[in-house]
DNA sequence: CGGCTGATTGAAATGCATCAAACAAAGTGG
DNA sequence: CCACTTTGTTTGATGCATTTCAATCAGCCG
């Protein structure tokens, strides 16, 4: 525990891309002004409708960001995963959460503080086309995701979202992906009903697309899934 | 035509939210920098893959920005309006454009280059938070549609896109919506198909919601489209 | 072991897309 | 000025993808 302890305050923030643009001087005050955090799977980072008080990196681990629809119903938005930069949108508006965040898998979290990021801002113009361009690629992928959900069928977007999951958490050895999710967790990012994935999943287990072992998927035809996600569903 | 031309130039964008935070000096600048251009009703000002070489700000009409997706069908991801600015994301990610933007109503824009744009940032921390801000609340909007969109029935879903399009673009003194969309527009900002669109706005008027005369939409009944688009977040 | 959550399968219900046809309005050109 | 094309609107009929409800099963844990 006390080896725990430690290594997390020997963290330094200098290796993440959204900091590349810092000073010497400046990544030095970020160090010390940053928290950093140890999370177990399940751990609610922040939920919907809270203050928060600065975003945060992170080190390790994977994150599900969710906003919370209709029933209750989870609508995942985007995993996040080390690097990657949270709840900077809401803290930026000023206005209290509109995602939720949760671990899915064991992390480290380093929180910022508001006032340390708003000093970046203002001091380090590079730094803050830096984060003009990663809400940008954000919105993009929103946007992009907007068109799919509007226009393709559950079939196609089920497809897409494995291979997206396949470029952003990679394979192991095995092409099995490197992130674990529920049937349900699966259900709210393609945003279908639960029985409509495993029905799908089992579809394409059938028309050896992909491998199943429990939560494990093994992508073993890329082009096939390829196909299925971009044109048309002329089922082949 | 020379009147017309003239008042072009005399166009100034220091009345503008979004130049709010600029100082004299840069106005005067952004002033000489910038073009303003007066476009008709079917124009298009940027093509999805087209390059990008300044942003625009919008004097007055309204754009309609959408993605081509499957069979080259649209999803309208915005209408724009008198003070909006345009094609930044893309700018500002340095890509080829990733949406297209066309007049619906009779426009004028104003472009500003990149240059400019990259200057202000540089220069301009408070300008930079400005920017930052206009990128979190259309990237929230965006989150929030996701949701929307993959939970909510094509029914709820057009009530509420009467809803957003009374919140921005006002009614008259008789209660119309003050912007003219084909049948075609609305079902590709609601995401389904134009005949949906066609019974759904004439079901709404059978059930005293609304009142159509060819694309005028007259809202009566605000409280029964609340109720239908089953809106948790109020807006005001 | 019983109680839990998650996964699976089946059957039935339905919302919505698609196809087809007719109609209206608005140009276009001879 | 009238036939003619074009574009947008409307309505009906049909099919299907997907949801929903219900039941069972598998795995895990105290």
């Amino acid at each position: 525990m006390k080896n725990l302890t430690e290594s997390l305050d020997d963290i330094t923030l200098s290796g993440f891309r959204f900091f590349r643009s810092l000073s010497e001087e400046e990544l030095t005050s970020l160090n010390y002004e940053k928290t950093c955090t140890s999370l177990k799977k399940g751990s609610i980072i922040y939920k919907e409708g809270s203050r928060l008080t600065g975003f945060y990196c992170i080190i390790k681990g994977i994150v599900k960001v969710y906003k919370t629809g209709i029933d209750g119903k989870e609508q995942i938005i985007r995993f996040s995963r080390k690097g990657d930069i949270i709840a900077y949108r809401s803290l930026l508006s000023q206005e209290t959460a509109c995602t939720t965040s949760e671990i899915i898998e064991d992390a480290i979290l380093c929180h910022v503080p508001y006032k340390t990021l708003l000093n970046l801002i203002e001091k380090n113009s590079s730094f803050s086309l830096t984060m003009l361009r990663i809400i940008c690629a954000e919105l993009k992928e929103a946007n992009e995701y907007i068109t799919d959900i509007a226009q393709k069928t559950v079939r196609e977007r089920l497809a897409e979202v494995l291979l997206l999951l396949k470029e952003n958490f990679d394979l192991d050895a095995d092409k099995t992906l490197q992130i674990s999710l529920t049937r349900e967790e699966l259900a709210n990012t393609v945003g279908t009903a639960t029985e409509s994935i495993i029905r799908l999943l089992s579809e394409f287990r059938h028309d050896n697309l992909i491998e199943l072992q429990g939560r494990k998927i093994k992508i073993i035809n890329i082009q096939g899934l390829t196909k299925i996600a971009n044109l048309t569903n002329a089922r082949s």
